[in-house]
RNA sequence: GCCGAAAUAGCUCAGUUGGCCAGAGCACGUGAUUUGUAAUCUCGGGGUCGUGGGUUCGAAUCCCUCUUUCGGCUCCA
């Protein structure tokens, strides 16, 4: 017998061998069916977490506690659609014999497979017949089987069948490790867990066709990658698909068509955004935000030109590292003169240091730049505001000496939070991008420094209380980033906020201070940027509200709507009132019924409408509408004094 | 850049298997109406169907080129 420890405390003694799916069963049949898998932890791991995620199947052969995961659990859900990929692999070898396969995962919101169908093509016109298939093999209740086999077999198995992929994949892995999952007439090589059978698949949706390089390597061949996902309720697939459309609406591309924000033009050229009227009041209404705070934190404004000498960027290794990748150099009549478009603000804040002889007591200098740069991004990059050829950072550089490094990276952490609480960004992963340990050639400067950087990296974020992640090989080239990723409407992942640590800068420019004894030394860089750039910045914010901004940021605040033209001058008197108290705001005297006008306003989501008829010109009132609800009936001055407060509010 | 899909009026979209002057709603202009909290009515203008080529008696519709957009991959200083 073993003793086996349900999440409550409780322990019962089950025989020796017993599965996950007769633990269920012994408590209730309906939990028998709804369980998709357990996370195991042996008897005396101290480790965070609930286990490791195995098959229901699986014997237990010894003292350890369990979680019995069901489809809210997100183990539960990789499970589910991890076998889901080899169910529909299933399908596909059946329908296109010889088809060899990549790798299937889980992903967030359902699976891939990578599959090379020979040169046969698929669109999304063969989604329908692969998905009926899988649901009748699913429907066949076939069990996922697991299967311990040598490498030698394994890879015999598949040079015969001629998959080159799985062969690969084989060669890699040790000898005793090697496992085959098995549905109906499909084996694949994976470690698993997997679902009991494949009965609990009811519901199936392919939803998308993209080439993936093989092994995420660009100078391999392209698989053919099909997405789809699972549920194991039809009700649960159809309200995921309602919640997909929902989220489609709030996509920043186009509420900024709908609220005249921003737009393209392929005139103008890929991937350079053109602000209008309405976008540009509310990026400077961003600026004008940072710039207050920054003020408040010691940063000191810089100005420099879009434009500059090729040797800047070759000093500074930005031209080694990307100098094919950029727009290319700008020649001048003069013979062998070079400029290019400013990829990045930092060379020209390192000479802004140079220009004069520094002090120990001038640091931290900080120098702060809302700084457009231009960067070649490969076409098929282009998406929108979150990814442009043309963005203007809101940068700062700090220089400091080795001592203060710490500290002013704590501080720059402490402002990246303050502004994501104004703007409500709660749901951030603070990520930690180190070097790739295996491919250091990509990055510059001595092991010693970049030790040095990634320590007082994790050292801040653990020190201010930071969640953190780490990812290998996300770091910049020149050194360690702190980045704050936000997700879009619909669950990509994109950096906003941006914390570097850069020794090698310094060092190219040879930069300098004197200390207090009077030696030269040489001062540590910070790279930071709360937004990232006002373009992704305003992309994501725009996602996250459905434009519905706050107020302090809507391009127009206030719209005065007098109920018919008789009421329009006095409409025009609350108009200017409210524009001497810097509130923005403008009257809709259109002849058109209030309703329509009310309509049209708020589908501009103009946050706050005040409405002015007889009554409200005989009293000096207006009546307002704030985001669609009656706010009442208010004095002009109360008004003012209202509207002053609620935006007060959203900024403390 | 690579794989796949798409492109019809300013916007959102119809347009059956290729067949008379290519349609709707919104927007825009006009006239009426003077409106009390999310679409008042009238009339009107507007598209050589992304581009260039081809097949055909005939192309928005079929084929190819290029451009742009969308979903991924790769990349992201």
């Amino acid at each position: 017998m073993i003793d086996i420890t349900f999440p409550d405390g409780s322990v019962r003694a089950f025989e020796k061998g017993v599965t996950g799916y007769e633990i269920a069963a012994s408590i209730s049949p309906r939990l028998a069916e709804e369980v998709l898998a357990i996370a195991v932890k042996k008897a005396g791991d101290t480790s965070i977490g609930k286990g490791e995620t195995r098959d229901l199947m699986r014997p237990i052969e010894e003292d350890c506690s369990i979680v019995l995961l069901k489809w809210d659990d997100d183990e539960a859900k990789r499970v589910f659609w991890h076998s889901s990929s080899h169910l529909m692999a299933e399908a596909l070898e059946e329908m296109y014999p010889g088809v060899k396969f990549g790798i299937g995962p889980a992903i967030e919101n359902g699976f891939y497979y990578d599959v090379d169908l020979g040169g046969r093509q698929l669109t999304d016109a063969d989604f329908p017949k692969i998905e009926k298939r899988m649901l009748e093999l699913a429907r066949e209740k076939q069990p996922y089987v697991r299967i311990d086999v040598s490498k030698e077999e394994a890879l015999k198995h598949f040079e015969e069948k001629g998959d080159q992929y799985k062969c690969e994949l084989i060669s890699e892995l040790e000898d005793g490790t090697i496992t085959y999952y098995n549905n109906g007439h499909f084996t694949d090589l994976c470690r698993g867990p997997h679902l009991r059978s494949t009965e609990v698949i009811k519901a199936v949706k392919l939803t998308a066709l993209a080439g993936a390089y093989w092994r995420g390597d660009e100078t391999r061949g392209q698989l053919t990658r099909i997405y789809g996902i699972t549920f194991p309720k039809k009700s649960m697939l159809d309200e995921y698909l309602v919640v997909l459309e929902e989220a489609k609406k709030r996509d920043h591309r186009k509420l900024g068509k709908e609220m005249e924000l921003f737009m393209f033009s392929s005139r103008v050229g890929l991937g350079l955004p053109l602000w209008l009227p309405r976008g540009s009041v509310m990026r400077f209404e961003l600026e004008k935000f940072l710039r207050k705070k920054q003020n408040e934190y010691g940063y000191l404004p810089v100005v420099s030109p879009h434009i500059g000498s090729k040797d800047l960027y070759v000093t500074s290794g930005h031209y080694a590292k990307y100098g094919k990748d950029s727009f290319q150099p700008i020649h001048t009549p003069q013979e062998g003169e070079e400029y290019m478009l400013k990829p990045m603000n930092c060379p020209h804040h390192c000479e802004i240091f140079r220009s004069s002889p520094r002090s120990y007591k001038d640091l931290p200098l900080r120098l702060a730049e809302f700084g457009t740069v231009y960067r070649y991004e490969q076409s098929g990059e282009l998406h929108g505001l979150t990814r442009v050829r043309s963005f203007t950072q809101d940068d700062a550089h700090m220089f400091v000496t080795p001592d203060q490094l710490k500290g002013e990276f704590e501080k720059v952490i402490d402002l990246i939070l303050y502004v994501f609480r104004i703007i409500k960004f709660d749901k951030y992963t603070a990520q930690i991008s180190l070097r790739d340990p295996q491919n250091k050639t990509k990055y510059i400067g001595s092991d010693e420094n970049w030790e040095k950087a990634e320590s007082a990296i994790i050292e801040a974020a653990a020190e201010k209380g930071l969640n953190t992640v780490v990812e290998y090989g996300e770091a910049a080239f020149y050194g360690p980033k702190l980045d704050f990723m936000v997700k879009d409407a619909i669950g990509r992942k994109w950096q906003l906020g941006t914390i570097q640590v850069d020794y090698n800068l310094p060092e190219r420019f040879q930069l300098e201070y004197t200390d207090s004894d009077g030696s030269k030394k040489r001062p540590v860089m910070i790279h930071r940027a709360p937004f990232g750039s006002i373009e992704r910045f305003t992309a994501v914010l725009l996602e996250h509200t459905g434009g519905h901004l706050p107020l302090w940021l809507s391009p127009d605040q206030v719209k005065v709507l007098p109920i018919s033209e008789k009421y329009s001058d006095f409409a025009k008197k609350v108009c200017s009132l409210l524009n001497n108290s810097d509130i923005r705001t403008s009257v809709d005297d259109r002849n058109e019924t209030l309703g329509k006008r009310i309509r049209e306003i708020s589908l501009l989501r103009v946050p706050v409408l005040a409405i002015v008829g007889e009554k409200e010109v005989s009293e000096g009132t207006v009546s307002v509408r704030k985001e669609g609800a009656d706010a009442g009936t208010m004095k002009v001055d109360d008004f003012i004094a209202w509207f002053k407060a609620q935006t007060a509010a959203e900024l403390a």
